[in-house]
RNA sequence: UGCCGGGUCGUCUAACGGUAGGACAGCGCCCUUUGGAGGCGUUUGCGUAGGUUCGAAUCCUGCCCCGGCAGCCA
C-alpha cells in the first residue's frame, strides 16, 4: 500500500509473479537472470533489463544470476565479459557466486540433442544456407520439408556424432529440430539447433566444433539454473513457442516462463550496438567510454551515478508497448540525485575581468562559502577574494534586455558569498567591440552577501579571483543527435546525418576556485549556476583535472531569453 | 497482404465493469545569497465506429495505425 491507501500498482511482470507465488508455481520461488552476449559494451537499455531482473530478485527475496550467452565464439570476446561484470557491479547489483556461462552447459546441451535425435525430434540436415532459406518458405507461404528430414535415428546419431568429431566442413550440415515446416511461426519451421564452427571459444577452447543456437541453448540454460521467470525483450515473443517446445519435449526438470517486455529507447540517442560501434569506428566519439555515448562506461565517465540510473529505470517502468522516453526524464533523475549530494564550486567558463575600483590594491581576504545548501553537514570552505575577479561573460550586458537582472551599467548585484557590487563603467576592445573589462565599486558593508541597510539585489552571480584561480579544460557535452529518433531518417538521409555538431564543446581555459585543483575523478560537483561536472577519469592528471559536464542546471533565464 | 504483439496527457506509466490518476516536461504564482533547489496551483489524454451494460479505457465486433518475425546472430 502507498500513502494514499490505494493498493500499490505493479507492472505486468510483477503481476504475473504475484499470481505465480499465490498459486505456488515454482514452489513460490523467484529466480531471474541477466543474460548478455559478450559481444559489446552494456548501455542504458541493458541497464533497464539489469534493474528489472536484479530488482525483482531483490524485492521477492529471490536470486538473479549473471549468465553470459556465449554460444557464438566468432562474435564474442573476454574483453566484454569483463566490462559487463564491471558495469553490473557499478550499477549496484550482486550475482554473488552465480556467474554462469551458456558454455557451462555445452555437455548437457549435447546430451539433450542426442536425446532429441533418439526421440525422432531432431535430424541432421545437409542443406546449405541458401537452400535452407529456400525451403523455409516466406512470411506468407509455408516451407517445404528438407529431403533429409526422414533419415533414420541411427543415421542421424552417427552423423551428429561425426559433426561433433569434426569430420565435416563448416556449413556443410546442421542439426535441426523436427517440428513443422508449415507453421505460421517461422521459428517453428525445423529450426537449426547446432551448426558447425571451427572456432576457438573463449572458455571451452577448441573442445567443440559444433555450437548450439540461441533458441536451443537459452531455454535449457534457464532450466538448468532453475530460473522461474525468464525476462526478455519483445522481439523474442515469437520464439516463446520454441522455448516451450524444447523444454516440453525434453521434459526438463524445470520449465521457466518466458516473459517479454518492451526495451528502452531514449530520445536524441541510440542504443543499437551496430550504430554505436560505427560512431566509434568513424571517430565521431573517442571510444565506447566516450562521455557522449549512452554506454554505461560512457555515462559513468560523464558523471551519471548508479542511483540516478536505477531511479530512471524505475520511472520509465515496464510494459509491452514500444516507447521513446523523454531525455528530460533521465536528466531529472541525475539532477535530483546530484542536487542533494554534489559539493558546490564556482567556475567561470567564459571569463570577463571585473575590477573593483574601491577595493584596496594588493589586499585580499578569504570568504566563507557553503559547500552544499541542501546539506549543511557538508560544511563550508574559504574562497579567496580580491580586487580583480573573473565573472561569466553572460552575466554582463551593455544594454540589458527586459527581464535581465544581472550586471549592467548602473546595476547592483551580489557576488556569491562575497559582496554587493555596482557596475560603473566598462571598457571595450576598439577593434572588435568586445567588452574587455568592467569596473565596479563594492559595498564593504555587504560582506557575506547581505546589505546592512536591507537593500536587495535581484541577482547573484558567481566569480573567481583572477589572481588565485586555476585554469582547466571543461568539456561541455550535449545530446548526441539533433532529432528525437535518428533511426527514423527522412528520404535521402541516414541516422549519421543527425549527429549533433555540438555534442561536445570544449572550453580550454575555464577559471575555477583553487580547491578544484584537487578534484578527484568520480566525485561530482555542481559548478554554481552552470551544471553538474565531474573530473574526467581518463584525461585528468593529479592537480590538473579536466572536467566533463554531466548535465546543465535547469536554466529558466535561458528559456525566458529565448522567447 | 501470413503469424505474433501493441495503441491512455507532449513523454513515461496507473486503472482490471463504477469519479481517467501519478511522475517528467510546460505554464502561473510564492519563496530563494544558484534565474538552481523547494512550495502551491494549473493546462493537456482513453486510435476509430458500433455493440453488450444502469454504467466501458476495461468485455465483444469491425476498421485504422504502429512494432516484430523469412541468420547456420542473440
Amino acid at each position: 500500500m502507498n500513502g494514499s491507501g490505494k493498493p500499490e500498482s505493479v507492472d505486468f511482470i510483477r503481476e504475473i509473479i504475484n499470481e505465480d507465488i499465490k498459486n505456488g508455481k515454482h514452489e513460490g520461488r523467484v529466480h531471474t537472470r541477466f543474460p548478455p552476449e559478450p559481444n559489446g559494451y552494456l548501455h542504458l537499455g541493458h541497464a533497464k533489463s539489469i534493474c528489472l531482473n536484479f530488482g525483482i530478485a531483490d524485492e521477492y527475496k529471490g536470486q538473479c544470476n549473471l549468465r553470459f550467452d556465449d554460444t557464438n565464439p566468432t562474435k564474442e570476446e573476454v574483453e566484454y565479459v569483463e566490462s559487463i561484470q564491471e558495469d553490473v557491479k557499478w550499477l549496484g547489483f550482486d550475482w554473488e557466486d552465480r556467474l554462469f556461462f551458456a558454455s557451462d552447459y555445452f555437455d548437457v546441451l549435447y546430451d539433450y540433442a542426442e536425446k532429441l535425435i533418439l526421440m525422432g525430434k531432431a535430424f541432421v540436415c545437409d542443406l546449405n544456407a541458401d537452400q535452407m532459406r529456400e525451403y523455409r518458405g516466406t512470411l506468407t507461404e509455408p516451407g517445404k520439408e528438407s529431403p533429409y528430414r526422414n533419415r533414420s535415428i541411427e543415421e542421424n546419431l552417427d552423423l551428429f556424432r561425426r559433426m561433433k568429431a569434426g569430420e565435416f566442413p563448416e556449413g556443410s550440415r546442421t542439426l535441426r529440430a523436427r517440428i513443422d515446416m508449415a507453421s505460421p511461426n517461422i521459428n517453428m519451421r525445423d529450426p537449426v539447433i547446432y551448426r558447425i564452427m571451427f572456432a576457438h571459444h573463449h572458455r571451452t577452447g577448441d573442445k567443440w566444433c559444433i555450437y548450439p543456437m540461441y533458441d536451443y541453448a537459452h531455454c535449457i540454460s534457464d532450466a538448468q539454473e532453475g530460473i522461474t521467470h525468464s525476462i526478455c525483450t519483445l522481439e523474442f515473443e515469437d520464439h516463446r513457442p520454441l522455448y516451450d517446445w524444447f523444454l516440453d519435449v525434453l521434459e526438463t526438470p524445470h520449465h521457466p516462463q518466458q516473459i517479454e517486455f518492451a526495451k528502452l529507447n531514449v530520445a536524441y540517442t541510440i542504443f543499437s550496438k551496430r550504430r554505436l560501434n560505427e560512431l566509434v569506428k568513424r571517430g565521431i566519439t573517442s571510444g565506447w567510454d566516450d562521455p557522449a555515448m549512452p554506454s554505461l562506461a560512457g555515462i559513468r565517465r560523464r558523471g551519471y551515478t548508479p542511483e540516478a540510473i536505477r531511479k530512471f529505470a524505475t520511472i520509465v517502468g515496464v510494459a509491452k508497448r514500444d516507447t521513446l522516453s523523454d531525455m528530460a526524464l533521465l536528466e531529472y533523475c541525475i539532477r535530483e540525485d546530484l542536487n542533494k549530494k554534489a559539493q558546490r564550486a564556482m567556475a567561470v567558463l567564459k571569463p570577463l575581468k571585473l575590477i573593483i575600483t574601491n577595493y584596496p590594491d594588493g589586499e585580499s581576504e578569504e570568504l566563507e562559502a557553503v559547500n552544499n545548501p541542501e546539506d549543511p553537514a557538508m560544511g563550508t570552505r574559504k574562497v579567496p577574494f580580491g580586487r580583480e575577479l573573473y565573472i561569466e561573460r553572460d552575466d554582463f550586458m551593455e544594454n540589458p534586455v527586459k527581464g535581465y537582472f544581472r550586471l549592467f551599467p548602473g546595476n547592483e548585484v551580489r557576488l556569491r558569498w562575497a559582496y554587493f557590487v555596482k557596475c560603473n563603467d566598462f571598457r571595450k576592445d576598439p577593434v572588435t567591440g568586445e567588452v574587455t573589462e568592467i569596473y565596479c565599486t563594492y559595498d564593504p558593508e555587504s560582506k557575506g552577501g547581505n546589505s546592512s541597510d536591507g537593500r536587495k539585489v535581484k541577482s547573484t552571480i558567481h566569480w573567481v579571483n583572477a589572481g588565485k584561480c586555476i585554469s582547466a579544460e571543461v568539456r561541455l557535452y550535449d545530446r548526441l543527435f539533433t532529432v528525437p529518433d535518428p533511426a527514423d531518417a527522412e528520404e535521402g538521409k541516414t541516422w549519421i546525418d543527425y549527429i549533433n555538431p555540438h555534442v561536445l564543446d570544449i572550453v580550454k581555459d575555464a577559471k575555477l576556485e583553487p580547491f578544484m585543483a584537487g578534484a578527484v575523478p568520480g566525485i561530482n560537483y555542481q559548478f554554481e549556476r552552470l551544471g553538474y561536472f565531474v573530473a574526467d577519469s581518463k584525461d585528468s592528471a593529479p592537480g590538473s583535472p579536466v572536467f566533463n559536464r554531466t548535465v546543465t542546471l535547469k536554466d529558466s533565464w535561458a528559456k525566458l531569453a529565448a522567447k
